[in-house]
DNA sequence: GAAGGCCAACCCCCC
DNA sequence: GTTGGCCTTC
């Protein structure tokens, strides 16, 4: 407990009812979280099984279980109950899914998953449309809105199919057996309220919950904490609004006003000492979040003194940027003795990492990617995973499709769209249509055949798959399908290598767990849906630049941190520069800022690659926000401030340049 | 009817 | 760089 200030101490040790801390960026609060943890089960009489703490991501997860349990001994750290709420309802619906009419082996479907079906059941084409409708439904199962009420909520012509695709999407997910990411929250939820016995097991079950990053938390994860914790409400919210960065995904930053309103009794602690970031970074940070409406009044300050000036600097265009970085990495990195996992390079979206990469390559700097495609959303894991899906949950369709499909076996789509509409008036799953003789009587045998071995095949597997651990049925599955092959056949050899390699990677983890844990292929696969970039985060000895998204970044610290592309129609992002999305954009930046320790280096580009073509660019007005005093400028023509009036003055160089040219 | 090859468009963020 | 649509070949 040593070294703690006055407000920390307090927020770990206040039990005497619901407690919301507002943490701003660096204050400490993953400290003040574990350190609570150790303090309910060391000396509060908690037993460790009966304290949960909820994380925003599984690395978070993971980060938290890792410090705990360096304070507190082995088998009480064991039993700590930390996972996303997502984790946490994948284990409540596994447990409690009779109450629901699922069976215990249901699918977690994947946002390409459901957007199959959305596709399918809106009789839709278009893909952008697809995207639009996809993300109505997901915001309104998180704001619980159920099919029914949906349809009196229409405002225009999307939400209108949206509304008239919702319940027959609820309807086909529920006879593949599977549920979607937004079900994981929602399903418990109404579990909870319509059976009240259930609620109450689970309640005595997680006596102390501690929620981390509350400010993103949902409607529907609002609603399970609060069937959760019932009537003793005994919980410690943590979080800041100014780092809010998941409206679009149905957060929403109305959980933290109406808490203290909902629980009276609350109580409210402030953190505000920064223990991360010099003044000058944390200035920076304060000037761009000024310019937001605030919720809360809080000011953050920090005693780590001025440290250096923030560097922003104008690029040619986003090749010239990527160089710049690389090399101002590595000079930094000599002067400063650093080591390369003392740098992270920040970007809005995943495909600005790309042109990073390169040059990181060539220098032979290593680095890590966090976020972005994940490694469960290759091709190559995609393809195995469906063997597993289908071998849990004859009834997922989806997966069938595709583990017939792939590797080929003679199995088309003309076949299988006869198979589907059979199985369509019979309300029976795909792999059970196969089988019966009214659909064998409306193909050809040669469209059969290749149906009906495949099928059986799956059912050879899926008895062994029950009882044997993974390891003993997994290399077994793997050449019976000749997936390596399969690759070499249809891929350059360097890439049928790459995804190879990915596929025994994939196969080793399994078949690890299956040797160490003696799980089957059948425990594993649900819990497959959740993970990401299969943790390997844990070396943390690996020496690596991070390359990270801002969201990907938020609750991580760098000592340097480069913070790239800043420029209007990326951060902000095009799409969101209306005063209703811009506070989300400056908020990101606000996270993007405070996640430097010691030193902060902002890139901009002048033009841009898109597609095929330069695009010019515009410096971000987030640059501006920051203030002039402790920034210094470098790159474009001269080393000044990017305001428009340079700009412009520069455009109008350059067009008498010309104009004097043609004379 | 199945499978392979080629070209064009497309890109925000994640459990 | 990847994916998905479209066309050709077997």
């Amino acid at each position: 407990m040593s070294g703690l200030n006055p407000q920390q101490r307090e927020a770990i040790h206040y039990l005497d009812g619901p407690l919301l801390v507002l943490a701003g960026a660096g204050s400490g609060k993953t400290r003040v979280i574990t350190q609570k943890i150790a303090y309910l089960v060391e000396d509060c009489g908690f037993k460790a099984r009966n304290v949960a703490a909820i994380t925003f991501t599984n690395k978070a997860a993971k980060e938290m279980k890792e410090r705990i349990g360096k304070i507190l001994p082995k088998q009480h750290a064991d039993d700590l109950q930390i996972s996303t709420f997502h984790s946490l309802g994948v284990r409540i619906l596994r447990e409690e899914a009779k109450a629901l009419g699922y069976k215990p082996r249901f699918s977690i479907f994947d946002s390409a998953d459901c957007g199959g079906i959305i596709s399918e059941v809106a009789q839709t084409v278009d893909k952008a449309t697809l995207r639009i409708l996809q993300s109505i439904i997901s915001n309104w199962k998180n704001a619980l809105v159920t099919p029914e009420a949906a349809r009196h909520l229409v405002r225009d012509e999307h939400e209108n199919l949206a509304a008239h695709a919702y319940l027959s999407y609820e309807a086909t997910l529920k006879a593949y057996q599977a549920v979607d990411f937004d079900d994981l929250i929602g399903l418990p939820v109404k579990l909870f309220s319509e059976h009240p016995e259930i609620a109450d097991k689970w309640q005595n079950r997680l006596r102390y919950l501690l929620v981390d990053e509350y400010q993103d938390t949902n409607a529907c994860q609002y609603q399970l904490l609060k069937l959760l914790t019932g009537v003793r409400a005994q919980f410690t919210a943590v979080g800041d609004d100014d780092q809010a960065i998941y409206g679009w995904r149905g957060a929403d930053i109305d959980n933290l006003k109406k808490l203290p309103a909902e629980f009276p009794a609350l109580k409210v602690i402030k953190l505000e000492q920064n223990y991360r970031s010099t003044v000058t970074i944390l200035k920076a940070a304060n000037n761009v979040i000024a310019n937001n409406e605030k919720l809360f009044d809080k000011k953050l300050w920090s005693d780590l003194g001025l440290g250096e000036p923030i560097h922003v600097t104008a690029c040619r265009d986003n090749d010239a940027e990527a160089e710049g970085v690389v090399m101002k990495l590595q000079a930094h990195r000599f002067e400063h003795r650093a080591h390369f996992k003392d740098y992270a390079i920040l970007y809005r979206s995943n495909h600005q990492a790309r042109g990073f990469e390169e040059y990181l390559r060539d220098h032979r700097i290593p680095y890590l990617l966090s976020g972005g495609k994940s490694f469960f959303d290759k091709a190559e894991i995609k393809d195995i995973i469906a063997y597993l899906r289908l071998l849990t949950n004859e009834d997922d369709d989806p997966a069938f499709i595709r583990a017939a499909t792939t590797p080929k076996r003679g199995i088309g789509a003309a076949t299988l769209q006869v198979l589907g509409t059979y199985a369509g008036e019979r309300h029976i799953s795909l792999f059970q249509a196969a089988f019966e003789e009214g659909f064998a009587q409306r193909v050809q045998p040669r469209q059969l055949d290749p149906l009906l071995e495949f099928c059986q095949f799956i059912n050879r597997t899926q008895e062994r798959a029950v009882r044997e651990p993974a390891h003993q049925v997994l290399p077994d599955l793997l050449k019976a399908i000749d997936y390596e092959a399969f690759l070499y056949d249809h891929e350059e050899e360097r890439t049928a290598q790459t995804r190879w390699g990915n596929v025994c990677e994939f196969a080793n983890w399994l078949n690890k767990k299956g040797e160490l844990d003696g799980k089957t292929l059948i425990d594993l696969t649900q819990s497959i849906a959740l993970i990401n970039m299969l943790d390997k985060q844990n070396d943390e000895e690996v020496d690596a630049v991070q390359l990270s998204t801002l969201h990907a970044s938020k609750g991580l610290e760098y000592k340097y941190v480069f913070l790239v592309g800043v420029e209007e129609g990326i951060l902000p992002h095009r799409e969101s520069t209306d005063p209703g999305k811009i506070e989300e954009e400056r908020r990101l930046m606000y996270v993007g800022i405070t996640r430097a320790q010691r030193a902060l280096f902002i890139s901009y580009c002048e033009r841009r690659k898109q597609a095929r073509e330069f695009v010019p660019c515009e410096p971000s007005r987030f640059i501006d926000e920051m203030g002039k005093e402790d920034v210094r400028f470098s790159g474009g023509k001269q080393d000044a401030p990017p305001d428009k009036a340079t700009g412009s003055a520069r455009l109008d160089a350059m067009k008498a340049m010309l104009a004097g040219n043609k004379r």
